[in-house]
DNA sequence: CTTACTATGTGAAACATTTAACGACTTCTC
DNA sequence: GAGAAGTCGTTAAATGTTTCACATAGTAAG
């Protein structure tokens, strides 16, 4: 009973979140079928690519046809784990930490933030978004079961805290600090690194005019 | 006179800010030399794609040496724009944006957040992190020289808001709204997803085990 | 039923990126 | 100064991703 077809390449897994959320909000604007070339415009992937997306977990639409929505819906449901909630912690309750916290990502998703952690005592035991603040030294019992670890502390403290998660069980994080961490080879991370974000579309800007007609991602 | 080289490969260009920050960390503590071994632990790209990304833009280095660091730094730069500061407008000031507001970039970059808008009347008026916050109606008039906007409102707000900035000469977005925003063929907008980042990082932990020994970006 | 239309799924080509491997040159050590 | 060790720059191979283009099968309508 393994869910997984063959193995989905990279790149098309990192959209399969991005399709997912867009087919539900055409469920719930009622729509009943969708073409590769609405969802194109739509997400602004290459109608194909998303053929080819789709099309490595099996047929899932019909020719001449399109996509059945609620079909569609129902299996990224599956495949994406829409079903079972995935506990997340939350280090560092700063700015970036807070935005986090008011995003509210149970909507629609299956992530949910459990617990948040701060070294400055002033935050320990506010609420902030529905999430309780405990302080960071306490975390070690309190994460037994989290996985998933989303890191918004000042990029110092970055490698130190990592390493504490991955100690007390956790196997992926999303670092939001400038510090690239050192991790076993059993840990996942992935790095989300603002101002070079920033500093490469500046770069694009600069050195690669788009002409006219062409698009991007 | 054009520093451009033959184009660089754009998987290279959004490598270039991470290589820039750590040579200017390695700058400031005085270190002389570095190899791309080194480099490579340091940031995580496996070496000999850094020596390809370095090679794009001739011979940097030194056979059986390694790279000078006051070389390095000072070719990258002049390569990055460095020197020219890049005005950017902060628009949307929730949580996230005054994470940015904070994040004072220009410590080790070219770019400066220049003026922030946010359309509650609360907020207009204030300085968060050294910036001015204005009302988002007087952007017309504040925003002439500016081509790249930072864009943090809700997400129902974000296409009107890219029309508007586009309007107004923007030509660069960096969209963290979860909206898939549609602009002419001449605007660059990269978008980051928060939610959609995070439900890859639970896809991949759930379907792509890692095995020892496999590596990640 | 037949014809016109539509849109998928995919083989093959094109394109992009990474990685391995190694010759050539430098530095280091004795 | 000679040999060992180190490290770049690059050629070539491998791998990964996107895109084209079209046969095929379904829909829609008279």
């Amino acid at each position: 009973m393994d869910t997984e077809p063959t193995k989905i390449p990279q790149a098309t897994a990192k959209r399969l979140p991005l399709y997912y959320r867009f087919i539900n909000n055409l469920h719930s604007q009622g729509k009943l079928r969708v073409s590769s070339k609405e969802l194109s415009e739509a997400v602004k992937v290459d109608s194909a690519t998303i053929r080819r997306d789709f099309s490595y977990f099996g047929a899932l639409g019909k020719k001449g046809y399109g996509y059945n929505v609620e079909y569609l819906l129902s299996f990224f449901r599956k495949t994406l784990d829409q079903d079972e909630t995935t506990e997340v912690a939350l280090i560092g309750v700063g700015n970036l930490g807070t935005a986090f916290l008011n995003y509210n990502f149970t909507k629609n998703n299956n992530t949910r933030i459990q617990v948040a952690f701060d070294a400055d005592k002033r935050r320990v035991g506010t609420e902030v978004g529905g999430v309780k603040v405990e302080h960071i030294d306490d975390f070690e019992n309190k994460i037994e079961n989290i996985k998933v670890a989303i890191l918004t502390v000042p990029s110092n403290a970055a490698q130190g805290m990592a390493e504490r998660l991955i100690e007390a069980g956790v196997t992926a994080i999303l670092n939001f600090t400038p510090a690239r961490i050192t991790v076993p080879p059993h840990v996942r991370v992935h790095h989300i690194d603002l101002a070079v974000e920033l500093q490469a579309l500046v770069y694009f800007l600069k050195h690669y005019p788009l002409e006219d007609g062409e698009e991007e991602e």
